[in-house]
RNA sequence: GCGGAUGUAGUGAAGGGGUUAUCACCUGAGGUUUCCAACCUCAUGUCACGGGUUCAAAUCCCGUCGUCCGCACCA
């Protein structure tokens, strides 16, 4: 006999997994009948519970935290909306195809030695520097480039029906929901920072080319929190939880190299340059090791200058170790107050502001020139109304008249005494309106999930048998116990049901009934997609109506009684029969 | 998007111009079995899709779609 698992490469497991993750209803591509699409999967009866659970667990996690609410927005998205976040612009890349070598290639970045900003290049513009500076392909040197076509990363569509619809996209993130409702959410927080947001749902990204299973989708789960902060107020985080916790920390290589350190002192020592960055940085640790994910294959890596999303001031991606080497399944971002200015800039609206209110009033008593209408109207005449308002503005009162007043279209004009009369105003304010910053965590539940699986994914042996067993946590294991009647006769089979339906029956809690096959098949069955528990009904049962738990991860059994069970069951306290 | 490989039951594979398309596991029924993939009998289910060549195509050709590997892209 070989010791095979030492042989088999990460490669072989990985088919062994997808292959069972299909055999067993957990994820399988969709639509395959009609061929199939690249990057659409389908979640079966197995997973599509399993995902729920995660997702469950993320919204949880979060609303434990109590300034965090849940809100639902739709994915169909109008252009407008994804123009001023920046996303038409960033998911609207030209490329250029070589005739070469057939390479395709972004047009911006051939041409970022000689233009300074290419992004804002339009695609002719882009194909005249490349034929101009007779750019060569990096591929096969070739000067021969076909010309610069846009390539939308983003689905579109159109809301409306007939001819005049408004242009629209499916949104390529969650998070513009989120700032969206920002009114809505500060009323709902009685105007007080800091609150946050959370939402979880679908987005899509029509990707070049989908690969590595669930890593790449085109429509995927995602879940993110939009995390509102006043800039000016020092966060007050609590880090002593994480004390004993070292967190696989790779910084910016410019910055510093990777180093194991608690989140506390990352935060004092400023590796991580925001503390609620870093706060969101344990509480994400938290909650992937809650849902199973290995803690000792996550690691946080920050964001390079260069690779930074076009809002961001500092990130840090969760990135989690499995079949496809470190995959970034978390992305905790400080985006400044790039979203809420610039949705405040493309519709002027005023409601996307916090007020903060003065510690002590400001009290304005100050001497001001204020225009006399009936001088400068006949003189200035359509430009009296500059004249105002520049005299108001004046910082200083000249000591001398007449002067040179400067209006705002650069004009200047002079001012004679009998034009102005000097005015003393008094005016208290209380405080001001300012654009709260943002922290937002964005998790790829997919990803998450794949990892999960990943990591529960035990090839073991049984009696010189390979063996599998997925070892889920209980809190996401997609069912709670499988039903067994010892043989299906004799009334073992209903008694069995009873206990099936009864469990089904109770919120939350999911069972299913196998009597098929010998016992241990069975049991290999419900290991195999992860079941916690097993439930054995044989003759014994029904004569006290007791029954045997078998625990998945070491097979040790225990007999109870019916009821014990279900009550176990409901309070999630069956490990401490053990 | 480019180049290469490839597509046969739920999974993994064999075959290959005329077959009732093969095998293992899986799944189901019956038997057996009082607890960890046992055994016996039987059964369900497959040539990605669309064209073409041919008397005849799962097999040869073309296209589409999918998958895998490189490149590129994305993160």
């Amino acid at each position: 006999m070989r010791p095979r698992q030492h042989m088999e490469d990460s490669h072989a497991r990985l088919e062994r997994l997808t292959s069972m993750l299909r055999r067993r209803g957990v994820i399988l591509p969709a639509f395959e009948i009609h061929g199939g699409v690249a990057g659409l999967f389908d979640f079966g009866p197995v997973g599509g519970r399993l995902r729920r659970r995660l997702k469950n667990s993320w919204l949880e996690h979060w609303a434990a935290q109590g300034d965090i609410v849940e809100i639902d927005s739709p994915t169909m998205t109008p252009e407008s909306v994804l123009i001023a976040s920046g996303h038409v612009g960033e998911f609207n890349d030209y490329m250029s195809e070589c005739n070469g070598c057939g390479g395709a290639f972004r047009s911006d970045h051939l041409v970022d030695d000689i233009h300074p900003n290419p992004d804002i290049l339009t695609n002719d513009e882009l194909d005249g520097i490349i034929s101009e500076h007779k750019i060569t392909c990096p591929t096969c040197s070739a000067v021969d480039w076909k010309p610069a076509r846009p390539m939308n990363l983003m689905f579109s569509t159109r809301i409306g029906a007939m001819k005049g619809g408004r242009s629209a996209y499916m949104r390529p993130e969650t998070a513009q929901g989120m700032f969206m409702l920002f009114p809505a959410l500060y009323r709902h927080f009685r105007n007080r920072l800091p609150f946050g947001a959370v939402q979880s749902g679908k987005g899509y990204r029509n990707e070049i080319s989908p690969r590595q299973g669930m890593i790449r989708l085109r429509e995927f789960n995602m879940a993110e929190l939009e995390y509102f902060i006043d800039p000016e107020v020092e966060p007050i985080h609590d880090f002593t939880k994480w004390d004993t916790i070292e967190f696989n920390l790779v910084p910016d290589p410019d910055l510093g190299q990777p180093i194991k350190m608690n989140p506390g002192l990352a935060s004092a020592k400023n590796i991580i340059r925001h503390p609620t960055v870093a706060w969101f940085m344990a509480r994400t640790w938290d909650f992937l090791v809650e849902v199973g994910i290995d803690p000792a294959r996550i690691r946080f890596r920050q964001h390079e200058g260069t690779e930074m999303a076009h809002y961001a001031t500092d990130c840090w991606d969760a990135e989690i170790h499995g079949s496809y080497g470190w995959i970034e399944c978390v992305g905790i971002a400080h985006r400044g107050c790039y979203d809420l200015a610039a949705h405040e800039t493309a519709t002027g609206d005023t409601n996307l502001r916090a007020w903060r209110p003065y510690t002590e009033p400001k009290i304005i008593d100050k001497n001001i020139l204020s225009g006399n209408g009936s001088v400068i109207g006949p003189i200035f005449k359509g430009k009296s109304g500059a004249v105002n308002t520049a005299l108001e503005s004046l910082e200083n009162i000249p000591d001398e008249m007449p002067f040179n007043l400067v209006l705002d279209d650069g004009t200047t004009v002079i001012i004679e005494s009998e034009m102005v009369e000097e005015k003393r105003i008094q005016n208290t304010e209380h405080g001001e309106w300012f654009l709260p910053h943002v922290v937002e965590p964005a998790f790829g539940i997919d990803r998450i999930l794949w990892h999960i699986l990943d990591h529960a994914f035990d090839e073991t042996e049984k009696s010189g048998e390979s063996y599998t067993i997925l070892r889920l946590d209980p809190s996401i294991a997609a069912i709670d116990v499988a039903i067994l009647p010892l043989m299906e006769k004799d009334g073992l089979e209903v008694m069995a049901n009873e206990i099936h339906q009864k469990i089904c029956g109770i919120r939350n809690l999911a069972s299913y009934y196998d009597g098929s096959g010998s016992i241990g098949r069975r049991y290999a069955r419900a290991d195999e997609v992860g079941v916690p528990w097993a439930v054995t009904i044989d003759h014994e049962s029904l004569q006290n109506g007791s029954i045997t738990i078998r625990r998945r991860d070491d097979g040790k059994q225990m007999r109870i009684q019916q009821n014990d069970l279900i009550a176990a069951l409901v309070t999630n306290t069956i490990t401490d029969l053990f």
